[in-house]
RNA sequence: GCGGGCGUGGCGAAACUGGUAGACGCAACGGACUUAAAAUUCGUAGGGCCGCAAGGCCCAUGGGGGUUCAAGUCCCCCCGCCCGCACCA
């Protein structure tokens, strides 16, 4: 009998809606089970989902499916990162407001995640933009403002001249806006910060338990930012014309303390008070100063520009020789944000201070000797020294390593009251004020006589006015008529609303407190919390690895301390997926040209594309990243329509491991929608076979031996790799496993039928949570009336996982030379006779004495000669 | 410059703590089925050499050294690609 082709698309709909009606993933709280709380990076609604979403949640379905069967309560919830400038660029555009722009694309998304047969947990559904969430995080944020985790003040901050707003340091890359490609300007603003500085030394020092849970790249990428270098601040005396008293002394950071004495001058940025107020009695020097200020408008240009310093006249004292002075000089490439805007210069230990001494004529007096060298002939008239050695040129230091050097140098100092130890570091406060209308209001009122007042709870939420307009360019709150206008709720004078709003990070750095309570009145509740946090497998992109993931953990801490968390770190594991990548089309004319537009012919060299619609040869570009620029993209709608989810599914696991970049091939998918359609046609040849489940024969042959044993090796194998996100692996083991299955189908043996019936059902389950849909329908052709999705993952039989009999290799002076097939349980002094009685070992030796023989039991025997 | 990751057939890749390199798939080639195509199905396959064949031998995990009975895996040097940070004092 020739089976039916299986309509997946078809049958994908009818097992969706049974899920649906059945709410078979409403995940509840009062569940004895386990918890495993499943999450991954929540959309933005930008209009239509892409690959990239297909594929992220893809892989945590997998995951939330493979638990759910393992026996643990799964929390698998989904939202919308719903506030965000597209949405009111999309106003401006087009006249529509952002918030119906947004829900008519979450309509849209929602329809086609669910159209992917995600095992997701709808009821906790919610979007950020809704004033139902961001009532909550306005609560937070006024709790953070108690605890001083929020704060304003004015700062040079990051100017975006496209969105119109500013920036976080973290949003800035490679000196251009992270979404608007814009070269940041630098501003100075009053603004609002969360002080997440105050956490950097716990951030920084979580990360070493991560190792294997999150990807080295993050740790690694978030230990950089935040940067941290452990060194000394020294104060120097000043002496020059008639300095205020705040002046007198200049206080340095440096990490290299062991290197005072060859300091050689002083330099400091020219936002420096101490410039700034020499500034006004010096035309010239003003005049540099705007000459940085200048050049220092964008980050790129002050990374670029040309290093110069200007003569100041003041000159410092050497805290450790007596009488000594140092030149102070203003210096564009100091910068006032790092330490304290100041540094002494040591050029023989230090390729700037090198250039810059050399520039301007100052001595270089090496103080490091590097090990072996020679202190008469050491030179650093070239180049500095930058290594490890002992210290000389240095009265009291000399001999020490640079280690004891700076201990030395750190006591002296302290002792005299000149300096301390310090840590500093790289990492900012995150700027998270928005002159923008979409997005969570700040909700703090301004009042001439009380200064910044708190919204009273009552008042909350700050609602966003729904008439505002978009037809210029600006903050549309500032802009708006009354909004802004109010009164202060603590005197009652009139007063004005903040006009700022957050960060849409802000929204994306709780959410997943949120799914645990979606619908309490408070931020999170408590049992709630703890009952599900942390997430226990988080999955997202990689581009998120100092962003929304060092965000997210220091909210965690800030809700900790405010009493509205309860862990340290949300995201007990962290898995970041590779992207889509495709190939690039264009028109001769240089136009690009959709995949669906091309039609490809040939192979490897001889492979050309032609314009279906013209007829012109195409050429074929680089493979790129989807992007609707290059137009290298595949529509999800357009492959589920045609070959189903489990298709899209299953193309998106097997092959690519999950962290490295797919590439999306036409070719691809179709293989993948006829693996489909074979595991479809196996279980109708197993159901011919066997339609029921058949008792177990007291003799089992051969064949039914080796087709359970596949089975079950298989399983065991698959469950370790899903759980090591291995999917691409597990993949190639349920394939194996399959081939071995179809030569079987054919054959008779004793118990064959019943191994088949058993393997066709293992099959089954084990594709299930790849491919749900179709493993939902053959399970019902298996003749069961229950679901799939309520089935326990099946346990493998132990004995079916090793085998008696085993193959081992055999090399002659670790070249392999043959193979041997001897009992599991063979003893080194048995493999070793059996090796050496094999004719191929006796040839390769060809007549010399056996030297030793390596027997490692159930691997492999080396003979050497 | 500092730090992290990576480099395996035509392609995507696999290989647990050093132990038969290339599982599994894509593409390819040959055969069967078919009026034909699609679909399906059976088979071949890292490169090279010897042999009618059975089979045997050599070379192969970016390159070069090393440790080891044994190296894709460990160590050193070099080349290339990706990512993070970078006048950071």
């Amino acid at each position: 009998m020739a089976s039916e082709r299986y309509n997946a698309p078809l049958r994908e709909k009818h097992w969706q809606k049974v899920w649906e009606e059945r709410q078979t993933f409403l995940t509840r709280d009062d569940d004895s089970r386990p918890k495993r709380y499943q999450l991954e990076m929540f959309p933005y609604p930008s209009g239509r989902v892409h690959m990239g979403h297909v594929r992220n949640y893809t892989l945590g379905d997998v995951m939330a499916r493979y638990m759910r069967a393992k026996g643990f309560n799964v929390l698998h919830p989904m939202g919308w990162d719903a506030f965000g400038l597209p949405a009111e660029n999309a106003a401006m555009e087009r006249k529509v407001h952002p918030a119906k722009w947004t829900y008519e694309n979450i309509a849209t998304m929602k329809a086609q995640l669910k159209s992917m047969g995600l095992s997701i947990d709808w009821s906790r559904e919610f979007a950020t933009c809704d004033p139902s969430y961001y009532v909550h995080q306005q609560r937070l944020f006024l709790d953070f403002l108690e605890a001083g985790l929020a704060y304003r003040r004015t700062a040079k901050v990051n100017w975006d001249p496209v969105e119109n707003s500013v920036l976080a340091n973290e949003q800035v890359i490679d000196g251009r806006g992270w979404r608007s490609g814009a070269v940041v300007e630098q501003r100075d603003l009053t603004q609002w910060f969360f002080r997440i500085t105050a956490y950097a030394d716990q951030l920084l020092e979580a990360l070493d338990g991560f190792a294997g849970r999150w990807p080295d790249f993050v740790c690694t990428s978030q230990r950089n930012w935040i940067g941290r270098s452990t060194g000394q601040l020294v104060s120097f005396a000043l002496k020059g014309p008639k300095l205020p008293k705040k002046l007198a002394s200049l206080e340095i950071f440096t990490t290299r303390p062991d290197t005072l004495f060859g300091a050689s001058f002083m330099a400091i940025s020219p936002e420096h008070p101490l410039a700034q107020h020499l500034a006004k009695k010096s035309v010239k020097l003003a005049a540099f100063i705007e000459e940085c200020r200048k050049i220092g408008t964008t980050e790129e240009a002050l990374a670029r520009a040309e290093k110069k310093g200007f003569d100041t006249g003041v000159v410092a004292e050497h805290p450790l020789k007596p009488g000594e002075t140092l030149p102070v000089f203003v210096a564009n490439f100091i910068l006032m944000d790092y330490g304290t805007g100041a540094i002494f210069g040591c050029p023989a230990h230090d390729q700037r201070d090198h250039d810059f001494a050399r520039k301007y004529g100052r001595p270089i007096v090496p103080v490091v000797l590097p090990p072996g060298a020679d202190a008469a002939s050491f030179s650093v008239a070239d180049e500095p020294y930058l290594g490890d050695g002992t210290l000389f040129n240095s009265q009291w230091l000399d001999g020490l390593s640079v280690e004891a050097a700076k201990d030395k140098v750190a006591d002296w100092l302290k002792e005299r009251g000149l300096g301390e130890r310090k840590v500093n570091y790289r990492l900012r406060d995150w700027l998270i004020s928005r002159q923008r209308y979409w997005g969570c209001p700040i909700p703090v009122i301004h009042c001439e006589a009380c200064g910044i007042v708190p919204v009273p709870q009552k008042d909350l939420p700050v609602k966003l006015p729904e008439d505002a307009t978009f037809d210029r360019p600006g903050n549309p709150l500032d802009h708006h008529p009354t909004w802004k206008f109010t009164t202060c709720p603590k005197c009652g004078a009139d007063a004005r609303r903040e006009t700022d709003t957050m960060d849409t990070f802000v929204d994306s750095s709780w959410y997943p407190y949120r799914y645990c309570a979606p619908d309490a009145p408070t931020p999170t509740v408590k049992a709630a919390i703890d009952r599900w946090m942390p997430v226990d497998q988080y999955i997202g992109g990689k581009e998120h690895a100092v962003l929304h993931l060092l965000y997210a953990r220091f909210f965690a801490r800030g809700m900790k301390a405010t009493g509205h968390g309860n862990v340290d770190e949300p995201f007990t594991a962290m898995f970041t997926q590779g992207i889509v990548v495709h190939e690039t089309f264009r028109a001769e004319s240089g136009e690009w040209l959709m995949p669906s537009e091309v039609r490809i012919e040939g192979e490897g060299a001889a492979r050309k594309a032609t314009h279906i619609a013209s007829g012109k040869p195409v050429v074929i570009g680089a493979i790129e990243k989807m992007s609707k620029s290059r137009k290298n993209v595949v529509d999800p709608d357009d492959i589920i329509a045609h070959f189903g989810a489990d298709t899209a599914r299953l193309f998106i696991v097997s092959d690519s491991p999950p962290d490295r970049d797919i590439i999306w091939t036409e070719g691809g998918v179709a293989g993948a929608g006829r693996q489909v359609q074979r595991i479809s046609r196996i279980i109708d040849e197993v159901v011919e076979k066997a339609p029921k489940p058949l008792a177990r024969p007291g003799e089992l042959g051969p064949e039914a031996n080796e087709l359970r044993k596949a089975a079950h090796k298989a399983l065991a194998a698959v469950g370790q790799n899903i759980e090591g996100l291995r999917y691409n692996v597990a993949v190639a083991q349920i394939y194996e496993f399959l081939n071995t299955l179809q030569s079987l189908l054919g054959k008779s043996g004793q118990g064959l039928d019943f191994a088949i019936r058993e393997a066709g059902e293992l099959l089954v389950q084990m594709v299930g949570p790849m491919l749900p849909h179709l493993a939902e329908d053959c399970w019902a052709r298996l003749g069961y009336n229950t679901l799939l999705a309520d089935q326990p993952w099946p346990q493998a039989e132990a004995a079916l996982l090793v085998d008696d009999q085993i193959t081992i290799a055999v090399q002659v002076n670790g070249k392999r030379r043959d193979e041997l097939t001897v009992a599991r349980d063979a003893t080194a002094g048995e493999i070793e006779t059996a090796a050496l009685g094999l004719e191929s070992v006796v040839r390769a030796l060809a007549g010399k004495p056996v030297k030793k023989v390596i027997v490692v039991p159930q691997r492999i025997v080396n003979v050497v000669g």
